[in-house]
DNA sequence: CTGAATATACAAACAGGTTTGTATGTCTAA
DNA sequence: TTAGACATACAAACCTGTTTGTATATTCAG
C-alpha cells in the first residue's frame, strides 16, 4: 500500500481537485470530508494524512490558485512609462480577460465568494483582507503617479479612484460568478473600465467647443 | 405554560432577534438551534413550534428587514420631474445614509453577505437575485428617462450606467460591512456617488474655457 | 549489492460529540 | 374542555478526530 513520493504527491493534488469539485457543487460548510474522499477515490485516512483538517484543506485549495494582485503585480514596472492610467487600465483589463478564460480560477473564486468564513475559516478571510490591502496599495501608487503627471482629473484623489476601481471590478466579477455568468465578462468588463477610466482622466480641453 | 397570542408573537420575534445576534456573531452554518434557543431564553421546542427548520428561521430573519429596493421604490414618483439623474443620486445617497444609521439592517446584511448559500439556503439566494433584478430594472428606468431628456452622457447607455452604479454601491457596502467599517460610509459613499454621477451627466459645454 | 529495519502512505475501525427532527408531556388561555 | 404554546426526552444520523493495522518504499549496515 505504501506509495512512492511521486504517487503520494499525486493523491494530494487529486484530493485538492476533488475538494474543488465538491465544494463548488455543494458548498464548503455542507460537504463532508467523506464526500471529498469518495470524489477523490480515497478514504478520509488519506485526507487526514495530507491535511490537518477541513479548514487546512480549504486553505490549501485557496492557495492553489493565484490571487488577482499576484497576477497584476508582475506587470508593475512595464508601464511606469508615459501613460500611467492607460497602463493600469490595460493591466486590469488583461486580468479580467484572464479570469474569463480560466475555469479553475472561476470555480475557486466562486467557492471563496460563497463560503461562510465564520469560525474555522476566519483566517482565510483575514488573508483575503491582507491581499486586498496590498492590491489597493499597488493601485493607489499608479493613481499617485498619474496625479504627479497631471493626468488625473481633479475631481478624483488617488484614494477615491482606487476604491471606486476596486469596488467596480469586485462588483463586476462577483455579479458574474454568483449569478450564472449572465453576460460576457471580458466585453462588459473592458467597456465598464473604459468608461470609468475616461472619467479618471483630465478632460482634454483642446477638444471642447468644436 | 400556555401563552396568550400576543405573548406567543413576542416569543417568535424574540427568537428572530436572538437568531440575528447569534448568526451575526458565529455565522449561520456554525451556530446551532440550541444556541439560538438559549440566546432567546427558550428551548428548541419553541423554535420548532414557530419555524419548520433552521433555513426557515433564516428565511424569516432575512424577511424581517426590508431590502434596498423596497426602501427606494417609494421615492420613485417623487423625482420624476426635471433632474432625473440628480433625483436618482439623491435616492441612492439617502439609502446609503439609512444603512449607515440602521444597525439592525447592517447586521442582517452582514449575515446575508457572509453565509453559505449552497444547500438548504439556496432559495434565499434566488430571492436575492430576483430582488436585484427588480432593483436594476428600476434604476434602468431612471437612466432611460435621463437619456430621453438628453442629460445622460453619450458614453453611457442606460444598461451600462445601471450596472456600474449597482456594482459600485454593492462594492461600497460589502467592503464597509465585511471589513470592519473602516471608513465613514455616508461621507465616502456620497462622494463616490457624486463623482460617478458627474461622469453620467453630459459635460456642461457652457462652463468650458473660462 | 542485499536484506533487515524503519518510515510512509494510506485503509479500516473506533469513540465521541453534535445536531437534527420528532414524539410526548404539560400547563393554561380561550 | 380543548387546542395552543411551549418544555422535555429520545432516537437516529452525521461528522470529526484518532487509533490501529499494514503493505510497501526507502534507507542503511554489512
Amino acid at each position: 500500500m505504501r506509495r512512492t513520493k511521486a504517487e503520494a504527491e499525486e493523491t494530494r493534488s487529486r484530493i485538492i481537485a476533488a475538494a474543488e469539485r465538491v465544494f463548488y457543487e455543494k458548498g464548503v460548510s455542507t460537504s463532508s470530508l467523506e464526500e471529498v474522499a469518495r470524489a477523490a477515490g480515497v478514504t478520509r485516512g488519506a485526507i487526514y494524512w495530507h491535511f490537518a483538517s477541513k479548514s487546512d484543506l480549504f486553505l490549501a485549495l485557496s492557495d492553489a490558485v493565484p490571487m488577482p494582485q499576484e497576477d497584476m503585480v508582475r506587470e508593475d514596472c512595464d508601464c511606469s512609462g508615459r501613460d500611467v492610467l492607460g497602463g493600469l487600465e490595460e493591466i486590469v483589463g488583461t486580468w479580467i480577460g484572464l479570469m474569463a478564460k480560466d475555469e479553475q480560477r472561476q470555480r475557486v473564486l466562486t467557492i471563496l465568494l460563497r463560503c461562510d468564513y465564520s469560525g474555522e475559516l476566519a483566517p482565510v478571510l483575514e488573508k483575503q483582507r491582507e491581499i486586498t490591502e496590498d492590491h489597493d496599495a499597488l493601485f493607489a501608487g499608479f493613481f499617485r503617479r498619474a496625479e504627479t503627471q497631471g493626468t488625473l482629473s481633479a475631481s478624483w484623489t488617488p484614494e477615491s479612484a482606487t476604491r471606486t476601481l476596486h469596488w467596480m471590478v469586485q462588483g463586476l466579477v462577483t455579479d458574474w460568478l454568483l449569478f450564472g455568468r449572465h453576460f460576457d465578462l471580458e466585453t462588459e468588463g473592458r467597456a465598464a473600465l473604459a468608461r470609468l477610466f475616461d472619467s479618471f482622466r483630465k478632460p482634454a480641453a483642446a477638444l471642447v467647443g468644436s
